[in-house]
DNA sequence: CAGATCTCAGCTATACTGAAATGC
DNA sequence: CGCATTTCAGTATAGCTGAGATCT
């Protein structure tokens, strides 16, 4: 790119374009869109009092039933550290119940009470709500083709 | 998926199925598709011996010529914090050359050298390994629509 | 014994904030 | 004075590692 060197620019106005090699690289793209995406989703789980983890184990909660930490873990991939601080949390809330599990003494049983899946209704309306935000650029043709895209990045 | 919930099952098998909540969200989905693809990305400028914003400003520099440091930041959208960090890196190495503004004393003039040039040339050639890598479950009319898809998002 | 589970402490990378020092 | 620039110190979060205690 040629401007001249010499002139350093008086503040380099406002927009200030980006780099070309970056504005065509997929991997810059997606990164961004799931930036943008990120940001809708943790701004609208806040005032909801919520974070992404907890709508991850309420949702496994659900609909699979009690289950143990690890597998609370492997089902939602959130690692098992975390699914430890994270269900502190909802306990503290009293939206999960945690108890030992009386056929194998490492585990503990997880359940959702009725204050959990109350809260994970009202999460899955506040998700609705990011998913129309982020895609309202889209047609619905182009909302099919772009998740059907991401599923095939994201299965493997 | 139906099994007895009075079961906690014995280690919960392998592949431990994800709620279904998730697997049709498209904020999900495209967290997921990111993370595979920075994981590509960290991985591959690892072994190369650089980082994203390396990358990055050499970019910046190269296509826009020499800039300040606040300019810099403003066109990678990096914080003003990370470029001095990402700077000390990049000079450290030789890459680029800090020299104190003589019109501006506020000012540095950040330029690229010959061997940042090459060290970007060689970071295409990686990052360009990489798209082919991400995207290789597409054909070419959908690495067009994934493109345009993701700057729709993007550009925001 | 090997291996699973729960927990805690701590680490890394990314991104950001606050404030000081300097200069326009 | 207000404002911009560079720098440093510190914060927040997500994701991860290591290790200990306990149990199968």
């Amino acid at each position: 790119m040629d401007r001249p060197p010499s002139q350093p620019s008086p503040a380099s106005s406002p927009g200030d374009a980006q780099p070309a090699r970056l504005e065509t690289l997929p991997t810059w793209l997606l990164s961004r869109a799931a930036a943008r995406s990120h940001q809708l989703l943790t701004d609208a789980l806040q005032v909801a009092g919520a974070r992404g983890y907890h709508y991850r184990l309420l949702a496994a909660l659900e609909e699979f039933g009690p289950a143990s930490q690890a597998e609370l873990g492997r089902r939602t991939d959130i690692d098992r550290s975390d699914v430890v601080a994270s269900l502190n949390e909802l306990e503290r809330d009293a939206l999960v119940r945690r108890q030992p599990d009386p056929s194998d003494g490492r585990r503990n049983v997880v359940t959702i009470t009725a204050a959990g899946e109350r809260r994970l209704q009202k999460l899955d309306r506040v998700l609705a709500g990011v998913q129309e935000e982020l895609l309202a650029p889209f047609s619905d043709d182009e909302r099919g083709d772009f998740v059907r895209l991401l599923r095939q990045l994201a299965e493997r």
